[in-house]
DNA sequence: TCATATT
């Protein structure tokens, strides 16, 4: 009794099922939409080019969307573009690959939760196939005879998965289970980030000290997108069983079909509401530390260098012959220390401008409470800092603790080498050297 | 352990 036809209306029709977006990254900030229009164009049929820009000075964001009009020129576009050539006034090669969740909605792929414990392949092969071809399934197992209670699973259209999507979730029991199976789209990965970047929130391990020159935020360590976090995909909406009307192209983002009584499983189930129950962190220790209300603020873990060169802030530089330190005046004076930190902490970080060549440095083992600002600050006594940049993990906020900062001389650079290298700074020694040179010059 | 970004 699957009915196939009422899946397919419900879809739309136009040929836009078909069309793939792609994301472009390294694309310079001054190019316009016509100029990469055309040059996709010379390797694949591409529908439209958006440029993503800022929201706020709708400046580009160095980054651009192309709409093929299916997979097989989109993969062209691939191919033909991604790292293969680099554009003038980007530092490295173009990417060029599917957009966040593309890949995943032409995949179809769904859920399967609720299985029984010892259900086989050939069990839920022979239930979902009444829907539609089969082309992945994939039984999340401990061992070989038991399941986790479920799996995912491929068919080959989207009309086939959301016939047996409709046609069973919550309507249908497998042999030794009381419960009626649960069935939704799979989470994109994007999804899945997002729920682990709360739950590493939830448990309040791993996340950086907040920095001292922010306020202090219950989430500062999660980009500001996060923010609120979410709520846990539509756990509660109990009794929705009613099917919306699943517009055009896209499936919904969010899946309100589960039954209600259902924990959801392992996987899937995330700590339902995360403001009620934190704790502001790291306030008292902040101002119990010595550093507070010294005239070392940014540096949260900072312990003395004895090879650092001193000069950071209200310390007064040891005498070096390397030109770049402030002179030591009569004044040490911490008013006057901080004057002048301050105004270079305002220009060191936030754009990744890089410096001539040899100028430019690669930094690990930077300590993880460390942000933009405390690597310029904890660099600026070398040379002009033009950026500093410490990488960041996208999903949960966490420092990967290595970055760049970039001088506006090889002098500089060098001398912060000669300086810096192996200095101790939080628990490890830094590891600085001169960053590896990424433009690819054709050799032909 | 060497460069992001997803309207």
């Amino acid at each position: 009794m699957a009915e196939a036809e009422k899946a397919s209306d419900s879809s739309g029709g136009g040929g836009e099922e078909e069309s793939v977006k792609l994301f472009v990254g390294q694309v310079p900030k001054h190019m316009t939409e016509a100029q990469l229009l055309a040059m996709f164009k010379e390797v694949a049929i591409v529908d439209e080019v958006n440029i993503i820009k800022d929201k706020a000075t709708k400046a580009s964001r160095g980054c651009c969307f192309l709409i093929c009009p299916s997979r097989e020129e989109a993969d062209k576009a691939v191919s033909a573009c991604h790292n293969k050539r680099t554009l003038a006034g980007a530092s490295s090669p173009l990417q060029v690959k599917y957009a966040d969740g593309e890949l995943e909605r032409l995949e179809h792929k769904l859920f399967v939760g609720m299985l029984p414990k010892n259900v086989s392949d050939a069990e839920v092969s022979a239930l979902f196939s009444q829907y539609g071809n089969i082309k992945d399934l994939q039984i999340l197992r401990g061992s070989p005879r038991t399941s986790k209670g479920c799996a995912f699973l491929k068919y080959e259209t989207k009309e086939q998965a959301l016939a047996a999507l409709e046609a069973l979730n919550g309507k249908c029991k497998m042999e030794g289970s009381s419960v009626p199976l649960v069935i939704k789209w799979a989470d994109t990965e994007k999804e899945r980030q997002a729920r682990k970047a709360q739950k590493a929130q939830f448990w309040g391990s791993n996340v950086p000290h907040t920095s001292p020159t922010h306020q202090p935020s219950l989430f500062g360590a999660l980009p500001m997108g996060y923010l609120p976090p979410y709520n846990g995909f539509g756990y509660q909406h109990p009794g929705t069983y009613g099917f919306m009307h699943y517009p055009m192209q896209n499936r919904p983002g969010f899946h309100n079909l589960i039954p209600p009584g259902n924990q959801g499983n392992a996987l899937h189930g995330g700590p339902p509401d995360l403001v009620s129950t934190m704790a502001p962190r790291s306030f008292a220790a902040m101002q119990s530390n010595g550093y507070m209300g010294s005239a070392f603020p940014a540096l949260p873990g900072f312990q003395y260098p004895l090879a650092y060169p001193g000069g950071m802030m209200s310390n007064r530089p040891l005498g070096n012959s390397h030109g770049a330190a402030q002179p030591v005046s009569m004044s040490s004076d911490l008013t006057n220390a901080s004057t002048i930190s301050n105004s270079s902490i305002t220009m060191g970080s936030g754009d990744q401008i890089e410096g001539p060549p040899d100028a430019n440095l690669f930094i690990y083992h930077i300590p993880q409470e460390f942000g933009d600002q405390e690597l310029s600050n904890a660099f600026q006594a070398f040379g002009r800092v033009l950026s500093a940049k410490v990488f960041v993990d996208k999903a949960t906020g966490v420092s990967k603790c290595f970055g760049f900062v970039s001088y506006d001389s090889p002098t500089a650079a060098q001398c912060a080498i000669n300086m810096m290298n192996g200095s101790q700074l939080g628990g490890k020694k830094l590891k600085v050297q001169l960053k590896r040179d990424n433009k690819q010059s054709k050799p032909y």
